[in-house]
DNA sequence: AATAAGTTTTCAATATCTCGAATATTTTGA
DNA sequence: TCAAAATATTCGAGATATTGAAAACTTATT
């Protein structure tokens, strides 16, 4: 069930390398920067050269991306069936509450960021499309689990190990299904440090197109308590608009 | 020499299919789109899933990819050690010319795009970073060609297969060393249909930051030469002003 | 509601990639 | 300039992914 294909993996953290290195890296700094043996790496890098993803720069031996890949990932943003219409949506809502604005779904046995608007504090929850959370400890995880069936919760639940991650992790299953309560009542699903400390999540469900998935605001505990109600408020108009859209 | 390792093909190659289809595909249009048993996309599927490369869209089964490429792909363009230099230069060329310019360099026995600006007319020379060129049929390659010495030269032609293209691709070693001596006399180096039938490039070395490129202008054969001292000069003003460009 | 057509998933033999070690090359430092 | 260190490349045994085939599941059609 984990990531199975080496080779896929190893090549998209190449890239992620560069992202972060932020200049050309020789053969064996690559290698060094993905943790593969130069060997391996040698045959990747050949690849990706022969496919025109990356070229030697200068006169040395070190190489870097060309812009291919940028343009196949704006090629594919163009035309996102789905993120055309909600981005203003999140937009506004991070811009009426100033903190960061997230939307997701499940992938799997997790979460999946498809979208993030960061807030506008210098102070402020951070993170990329793409990132993994854990269902169990994550506002949008909690929108997930609370959507299951009694069937389905429980078998999910059987399957994922409910990890404490933080000390305020709701690592017991009844402690878990009493919060899903309380946040079926309320309409929307909070987090307080239960997955990273000091930061409050709360998620509401969105349906944009009939598709499941859910927005959340994230920020320090310590502001989003501040305006817990009006943020939980403004959340809940942001997830009618959102499930109002596109009739896909 | 070719392309080595698979999966880092076909990975690369599925995200370009997403671009392509500009919609969410199933598992079995994804194999189909990239020429690939559906069985080995099932667990390329899997992998990229896993990393939240890609998620499944609504309540059917097809899968598109996240944001996260495209975040990868800007921070690593971000960062970019060349382009943002180079960039003015090419945009202003073009303008002036109205016609397509590139920059690129060897990769190995062939010719990458480094950046591609678009030339202005409806029916223009129209290609993407990353794309791969012959060294002897197009007009950047004879600049990389022609800065070789004697000895490199043969090596490199006695490897290279001096494919024949078009009807108008110098397949023959003497004629593509005259046409290498002309192009060292002017300065610049041209193709006319040598490899895509009615195009024209001209190209000229530059070495920002000391860095062996070559930059090139191309466009409809008919109307290149309508201009083609002018362009010319101007293409080899641009060239001196690359030249000047990054001490790196 | 049943059948057909298409799609996804699993499986184990096989083709391919991976990795450490050895070799070759380049860079660094004196 | 030479020696030492670092880096790149090659190679074969072993690890891993790939594949067609078949089973399980969906969706479309009658």
């Amino acid at each position: 069930m984990n990531a199975k294909v080496r080779t896929a993996v190893r090549t998209l953290e190449a890239f992620e390398a560069f992202g972060r290195s932020q200049k050309p890296l020789t053969l064996s700094e690559l290698a060094r920067a993905i943790g593969v043996p130069v060997s391996s790496c040698h045959g990747l890098v050949a690849t990706l050269r022969n496919r025109g993803y990356i070229y030697s720069v200068g006169n040395n031996r070190r190489v870097y991306p060309t812009r291919r890949l940028l343009d196949v990932a704006e090629a594919i943003v163009r035309n996102d069936p789905l993120l055309e219409f909600v981005e203003p949506v999140l937009t506004r809502l991070r811009d009426d509450t100033g903190e960061t604005v997230i939307l997701g779904t499940r992938e799997g046995d997790g979460v999946v960021y498809l979208e993030v608007v960061e807030g506008l504090h210098t102070i402020r929850y951070s993170a990329k499309p793409g990132e993994i959370k854990p269902l169990h400890s994550s506002a949008i995880g909690k929108v997930v689990l609370a959507s299951l069936d009694e069937g389905a919760l429980a078998k999910t639940l059987a399957r994922i190990a409910l990890e404490r991650i933080t000390p305020a992790t709701l690592a017991d299953e009844d402690a878990l299904r009493r919060d899903l309560e309380d946040g079926r009542r309320r309409g929307f699903f909070v987090t307080r440090g239960e997955n990273v400390a000091d930061v409050m999540g709360m998620a509401a469900p969105a349906a944009p197109g009939g598709q499941a998935l859910a927005v959340a605001l994230a920020g320090p505990i310590e502001r989003m308590d501040r305006s817990f109600d009006a943020h939980a408020e403004r959340l809940l108009v942001a997830a009618r608009e959102l499930s109002g859209l596109g009739a896909d």
